[in-house]
DNA sequence: TCTGGGGTCCTAGGACCC
DNA sequence: TCTGGGGTCCTAGGACCC
């Protein structure tokens, strides 16, 4: 088994903030400390469910997505707050910053948990020092909680993370995977959903041991790719490198928000889906980003959710353009039925900087046509391969280079031009 | 008295091209 | 007069995660 699946000899950390959003109005606000703690919406809107909640709380048995009311029915004594997001943001990004001291090598996952490969900080200490460390210095510069799990790989880090909390440090060898992860039932796994964890059990797959010794072949009739995948991971295996670059190309921005009642106004759905559509355009703004495919999600009273979505043959970045689109659509779409909750977003984003490199490129390569300067365009395919040339719609199945290659490209042909 | 809002990735079918 | 197989793009939906 350990031949099949070496080791890559690298060393991974799973940072998990601890019950991030309660932690973090506790940290605010030491009152809260040691009390039953939860963040909810608000229940006059019909978002009343929990967010997060304070170890205080999950001992009486309050859970994520619960409602309020039953949660204060497990719990009496239970404190709720509604969440401040930008409190979060805030703790999330001097979070970050910390992991940052130690290594550029930090994939942030979401806002309470990111990867760190800290492969090469030997010098620093050995890696249950390192996650030592780091883990007073979160919990004494920022008063908050986290656990670390330290691992082979991003899988088995992200599971050790969950093996001891709070303030947990936990090392997941392989060597240990009989002991420590095979006993672990196959619902506890990271990438087995409800879905998933139900399909196994119908065939007597229960614990993660038995998915990694199960029949591959039956796997993969089973849940396809994601079979092979889910059991390579039950085998210590995940090639995945932490990519501090992750975060950075976002694939889509989308607002979406449940009504405080059912309704078929139209003149309520037309306001809320132009709210919506200025919300993304806002966050597209502050991103700088363009899009060229918007979708409108609906959910009807029973909880039946369709999408509907436009490919463009134009970039958009206006509310008033996505808002235009996103009402043609929901019109066209809409079944006349009360409306629960209604979603706008915007996917295929482009950088705004390399949308005006390829309006450039695209006046460089007419012109380098112009001019008899094909040779510059086959000298590049030659070098970089053809598939630098992509289609792109947007200018009518006029070819443009992908966007790695675009300043090369520019420079070679300005330095050729000057000559 | 139920079940938010932000995402990513995968699948599957149809259109279209070669 | 009949008709393969591969590839890409687009759309819609589903599973999963926090």
């Amino acid at each position: 088994m350990s031949k099949r699946f070496p080791t890559n000899g690298r060393v991974i950390f799973h940072v998990d903030m601890n019950s991030f959003y309660a932690s973090v109005e506790a940290a605010y606000n030491p009152d809260l400390k040691g009390k039953p703690l939860a963040i909810a919406g608000n229940p006059e809107q019909r978002k009343g469910i929990i967010i997060t909640s304070s170890y205080e709380a999950r001992a009486k048995g309050v859970k994520t997505t619960m409602p309020l009311w039953q949660a204060k029915e497990l719990c009496p004594g239970l404190r709720v707050l509604t969440p401040n997001f930008d409190r979060y943001r805030e703790a999330s990004s001097q979070m970050f910053q910390i992991l940052a001291e130690i290594t550029p090598f930090v994939q942030p996952v979401s806002i309470d948990e990111g990867y760190m490969d800290i492969t090469e900080c030997a010098e620093l200490g050995t890696p249950v020092e390192i996650a030592e460390m780091i883990q007073q210095k979160i919990k004494n510069e920022l008063d908050l909680p986290c656990s670390i799990g330290i691992a082979p790989n991003k899988f088995l880090a992200k599971m050790a993370s969950d093996m001891k909390k709070p303030m947990g440090i936990t090392v997941l060898r392989k060597r240990e995977l009989p002991t420590k992860l095979w006993p672990m039932p196959i619902n506890e796994m990271y990438g087995v959903g409800e879905k998933t964890a139900d399909k196994l059990r119908k065939i007597d797959i229960n614990t993660i041991g038995d998915l990694a010794k199960a029949d591959s072949y039956h796997l993969k009739h089973l849940l396809g790719i994601n079979g092979e995948r889910l059991q390579n991971r039950a085998n210590g295996y995940d090639p995945r490198p932490v990519d501090p670059e992750a975060v950075s190309d976002f694939k889509s921005i989308g607002n979406s928000q449940t009504l405080p009642y059912d309704t078929t106004d139209e003149r309520e759905i037309e306001a809320l889906l132009h709210s919506l559509s200025e919300k993304v355009a806002e966050r597209m703004k502050r991103k700088s980003v363009v899009s060229e495919n918007i979708q409108v999600m609906i959910r009807y009273h029973d909880r039946k959710t369709i999408t509907r979505s436009n490919q463009l043959h134009d970039y958009v970045e206006l509310s008033e353009d996505i808002f235009h689109i996103a009402s043609t659509l929901f019109f066209a779409n809409w079944n006349g039925k009360p409306i629960r909750l209604l979603g706008v977003t915007a996917q295929h984003l482009t950088e705004k900087e390399e949308m005006t490199k390829q309006l450039d490129l695209f006046t460089y390569e007419n012109e380098a046509k112009n001019e008899k300067l094909y040779d510059v365009v086959s000298q590049l395919s030659d070098k970089y391969g053809k598939n630098i040339f992509k289609k792109n719609k947007s200018y009518e199945n006029k070819s443009s280079v992908s966007t790695s290659f675009q300043k090369d490209f520019l420079d070679d042909y300005k330095t050729k031009k000057k000559k």
